[in-house]
DNA sequence: TCACTATTGACAGCTACTGGCAACAGCGTT
DNA sequence: AACGCTGTTGCCAGTAGCTGTCAATAGTGA
């Protein structure tokens, strides 16, 4: 049983820790539940919930129970997601070093950075208009320096 | 034929420009186009399509009517919309001295600045991530000055 | 007044969810 | 290891906010 197929999967540890809050909270660590926080931290960035419906095989003409995880998630603080443009929300687990977004409205390309990196924009708009602006459910919009040049 | 109620609506002159430049680019000013140029005029503010069905009297239980004056208006350039929060788009017409908007995301409440006013903060971003920030379609999203200390 | 065709209202369809419900399956208990 | 309580699932229906289609209507120039 050594075959490396059997080997835990990546980053088993986090995920884990995931399955105990869960429980810790009084939820259930069902087959469709365990398969979205895998999917979630095996995803390269925020993903839609069509998406993880198709990578856990969980029914893709009705994610209402991804919906659902994904809900429990957010709640427990575990998950957040984000709103890219006109598209559908994307999900993320929470982790260390938050990001906070900038989309571009003509290419559609999202750039993420470290929220800290904000933190001077973030300042200034909190001194003049009084707003704590966060970019991390809504990003900042606008045309990025491909679009503007090109 | 001095009744008051006879009198042309407010700013009718700027509302007559409207039906020139729609009729100048091929479109026909018909009445329920009329009506929702003039409701958006009427308008204290960014205004839903569904209200503008009901301000109109044009169909509410399906407004696709209402949404294709807007496009038209929009691709114009006469009318554009903004999102503010998880809501319906929001209308209005363009007109001088654009306004850009930031959304407080706990109590909803909008706040509307001339363009001008974000300048220093679009500099910021666009100096460092090259983006060049727009408000005017998606606000700053963040938490208000009476949400912060409340 | 006529004829052309843009526009309308009605209807269907779509995306992204949200809610209801009976069957199922975790998980603590025995 | 079986039991049973109840959280969770899949399925189905419903909703909000649009978008597409089409025959009938109504602006507009001739």
């Amino acid at each position: 049983m050594t075959d490396p197929a059997q080997t835990p999967p990546l980053r088993f540890r986090e995920i884990d820790e995931v399955f105990v809050a869960l429980r810790a909270a009084g939820h259930r660590v069902t087959t469709p539940c365990r398969l979205v926080v895998e999917a979630l931290f095996a995803a390269a960035g925020p993903i839609s919930a069509q998406q993880l419906a198709r990578d856990t095989g969980m029914p893709e003409s009705d994610p209402s129970s991804v919906y659902r995880n994904l809900e429990r998630l957010e709640s427990l603080g575990v998950a957040r997601h984000v709103h890219l443009g006109h598209g559908p929300s994307l999900y993320m687990l929470v982790g260390s070093g938050e990001k906070e977004y900038l989309l571009c409205e003509r290419c559609g390309r999202a750039t993420s950075v470290a929220a800290p990196e904000l933190d001077a924009v973030r300042n200034g708009i909190e001194k003049k208009f009084g707003y704590r602006a966060s970019f991390s459910h809504f990003p900042i919009v606008g045309l990025c320096s491909r679009c503007l040049s090109g």
